[in-house]
DNA sequence: TAGAAATTGTGATTTTTTTCACAGTTATTA
DNA sequence: TAATAACTGTGAAAAAAATCACAATTTCTA
């Protein structure tokens, strides 16, 4: 591993990524630092230093390279291994990221999905079948699965993330709106669309 | 409006107010700092000088009163104000979005939606109808609408992003991978999922 | 071809955020 | 009741992040 890159500069690539990616589809070629900070209203220069950890050099006058300061951020990124997930809690929101079609291009694999739901269990979402959740050992014992994707209704969130750390799955992405509490060596990323939607809202009150 | 509250500090308090949330359902009264510092692994000092933006005092050797520090979090990140929005593109995410039932406790109406698709136009979705978009002039000519939730295909997201700069929508809650060129008056707030998983994943590569 | 304009890359500076350290307070325990 | 332990609240210090400023370079224009 490279230099070590600050979260928020990981978050700013990730929007730089974004944005390299329209400009792809628009058949540009290059893009400066202050184009880049305008769509983000942010200053040029971050742009540059955000770069700089990149290895890769713009061009006086020019600019970057578009699809070759995408290919910088994927690498830094990690888009080269892929990861094996699976969906826990088949409802809207699980339907709704099985469907998203988007994942696998970014390196993302939903083996498949879990859910407590008779009525659920048994069918196939995007080509995913729906297993109980209580069968969830009987994939974790033959593939390694890097990260679940946690889904559930808040009330049962803390129970089934005590299921998946005794499954020893060491990555939750938790779309429920809870804190949960973990071993220390299982990491969680909190989605947390209800806290997002407050802070919005807090920019709002202006 | 009171002092400035940073946008950090904000995030961290929708947190909080998650961990509050949990406590009031188990019949918790108190909760001190630390103990909210471990749930989110940071530094104690740093939960009670964002406390301290509250008007809101705790006691010594006991904590803080939890459905107290509740109140005053939401009173702060103005839950007090309902918002109006709409919900554009009818699909997976959109669906979703539709039926989270929560949105409503926090302050968050989703009137309608609005869709192309013919054989959408014309459903409902937990109670709400889906439009055809040619007809969000309608709406917004009656009613103020104070958001829009934008989950339509990436590849359309700029133009609808326009149509709602000329409804004179000012808020944007943006769901697609895209990052939307819009008039400085205009705020938009990325949900960028992909992005967050880039993020976490980035963190998994250690 | 000379001057002007636009851009990168990066040290230095400023601002913001986090952490530290500890006085003051209160409940608990021996 | 006195000592101890567990808190809060907050200035001071440290660390991190963002911004500034500018030299160096390249393209464009007249």
């Amino acid at each position: 591993m490279d230099k070590k890159v600050s979260e928020k500069t990981i978050s700013r690539m990730t929007l730089y990524h974004c944005i390299l990616t329209d400009y792809i589809m628009k058949d540009i070629d290059t893009i400066s630092s202050p184009q880049i900070a305008s769509l983000l209203n942010i200053d040029d220069s971050q742009v540059r230093k955000d770069i700089s950890f990149l290895n890769n050099s713009g061009k006086c006058r020019v600019g970057y390279l578009v699809k070759e300061l995408k290919a910088s951020i994927e690498k830094t990124l990690g888009f080269s291994k892929p990861k094996n997930a699976i969906i826990i809690g088949a409802g809207n929101l699980g339907n709704a990221l099985a469907n998203y079609s988007n994942f696998s291009s970014y390196g993302l694999n939903v083996l498949a999905l879990f859910d407590t739901n008779k009525e659920k269990i048994g069918t196939t979402i995007n080509d995913k079948k729906v297993y109980s959740i209580t069968e969830i050992n009987k994939l974790t014992s033959k593939i390694d699965i890097d990260m679940a994707i946690l889904t559930v209704p808040r009330e049962y969130a803390q129970q089934t993330a005590d299921l998946l750390v005794e499954e020893n799955i060491k990555y939750i992405w938790n779309f429920s709106p809870t804190v949960l509490n973990v071993p220390s060596e299982v990491q969680v990323w909190n989605e947390n669309l209800m806290g997002n939607f407050l802070q919005f809202a807090y920019k709002m009150q202006d």
